[in-house]
DNA sequence: CTGAAAATTGACGACTTGTCAAAAGTGACG
DNA sequence: CGTCACTTTTGACAAGTCGTCAATTTTCAG
């Protein structure tokens, strides 16, 4: 029969019901807050067997972290590929950010989660190696789009300033934007009333200031994001469905 | 006697080596490190009088928090009150940033754990409302450069990029590459060999492109980054020696 | 049907945090 | 000096967690 298929079948799966059953638990309350022994219990299963597909609570964390960035980076490379200047498409891929941190804000937890003290120490160099080079392709993506600029004349990556150090700018920027609008209880005290919009005004400083053609134009923008928003969203509902 | 005084002293003192002890347990290993009956051990006391000084171990890890960002405030005030004109004491305010990870690097740890998930609700209202004002004054700190320069005709602040949104880019391009740079483990890998002058480069690209005046020249600021590095890293051991 | 290999189990050890009644210490006042 | 209210300290305790592992059950090829 099928009863061998059947058993790693029911095996496979358990792997992602483990993961599905302790996303909210994380994103309710961190680390802290996911239980091997409450997983154990809604799979109606011995704490043992949890054990047996994540030696550790961290290993859960960090194949969660891998979902996130594969989440992410899938977004990335639609928003790359889009048609338009480089600088259209890089602005593509700030507004995948967004829609990526609105549509999955727990995964946007557990990334930072993972990324955090020792929680990483205690995770298996096999999985560590994945996230990096999942990591690594998202940074890949970004860094294609600005060679582009740089090749078709847009950019000039001028002295010790390269590519890269473009891409960990922009990365610096909206991590850190996001991270803050997620954490920092005194934003909107300070006034900061909308996250967003100054994260992308500041890309876009960031841009004009390494003379990035063609400089912002507010209409232009605007329009273009609008359009890439609905571009991305319609993708992922479709997904999801299918 | 000074019966009454020494024992008050005394619990006074227990507070702050509760923290001291503290400090390096967390900077180890996060807060799962952090034991409440070990500094109970160390201190040769009982827990119950740990938890007489903190409710929480998460209260120990906010009052560490408000530490590092008085601490912080400090540096911060040192650069914003130095010579010079306003775009070069933004940047000074950034040498602080870097001074300051340097010097306290456990402290910037925290600052960043205390953030996170959970532990932030388990701490009480009072602890937090300090953490926040102590926040607010750091970008205070910030914002009146900005006005300065506002001011002084060096920057116009066009239409809804407010002074709040300079400060609060330059924050998460600041705070989030000291983040990636703590807890990247790929970002050597993917050729960023030196993230802080990769993130001293985007803040002046970002300044830039507000157009704040005078735009970035090489030379002047290398030579002011040392004077500002000499400066603050020489008041700091100044303090800790007095 | 058989028997080796794989998966599952759950009691167990070791360790936490946070509580609380009881014990010890403190100091003002007669 | 004695007493007595008040504060501080104590440590056994309840409740809970993680991760282990010998024993047991299940699987499945031959």
């Amino acid at each position: 029969m099928e009863n061998l298929s059947h058993k790693q079948q029911e095996i496979r799966q358990r792997e992602s019901r483990i993961l599905d059953l302790a996303r909210p638990m994380i994103a309710q309350g961190g680390v802290a807050a996911l239980s091997m022994e409450a997983i154990a219990h809604e799979l109606r299963t011995a704490k043992g067997t949890v054990y047996n597909h994540f030696r550790n609570k961290e290993e859960i964390v960090l194949a969660l972290a891998i979902v996130a960035v594969e989440r992410r980076l899938e977004l990335f490379h639609q928003a790359a590929m889009m048609r338009g200047r480089p600088r259209d498409r890089v602005a593509a891929i700030g507004i995948a950010c967004e829609v990526y941190v609105n549509q999955f804000p727990e995964l946007f937890r557990i990334e930072s989660i993972i990324r955090h003290d020792s929680i990483w120490e205690k995770t298996s160099p096999e999985r560590q190696e994945v996230l990096r080079t999942c990591e690594g392709r998202c940074m890949h993506s970004v860094a294609g789009v600005v060679r582009d600029a740089v090749a078709g004349g847009d950019l000039e990556v001028a002295g010790a300033h390269g590519v890269e150090d473009i891409v960990f700018g922009l990365w610096s920027l909206v991590f850190g934007g996001m991270l803050l609008e997620l954490t920092s209880p005194s934003l909107a005290d300070v006034g900061i009333a909308d996250s967003r919009q100054a994260i992308r005004r500041n890309c876009n400083a960031l841009l004009d200031g390494l003379g990035w053609q063609p400089l912002y134009q507010a209409d232009a923008y605007q329009a273009w994001v609008a359009h890439v928003r609905e571009y991305l969203t319609g993708r992922i509902s479709q997904e999801s469905q299918g």
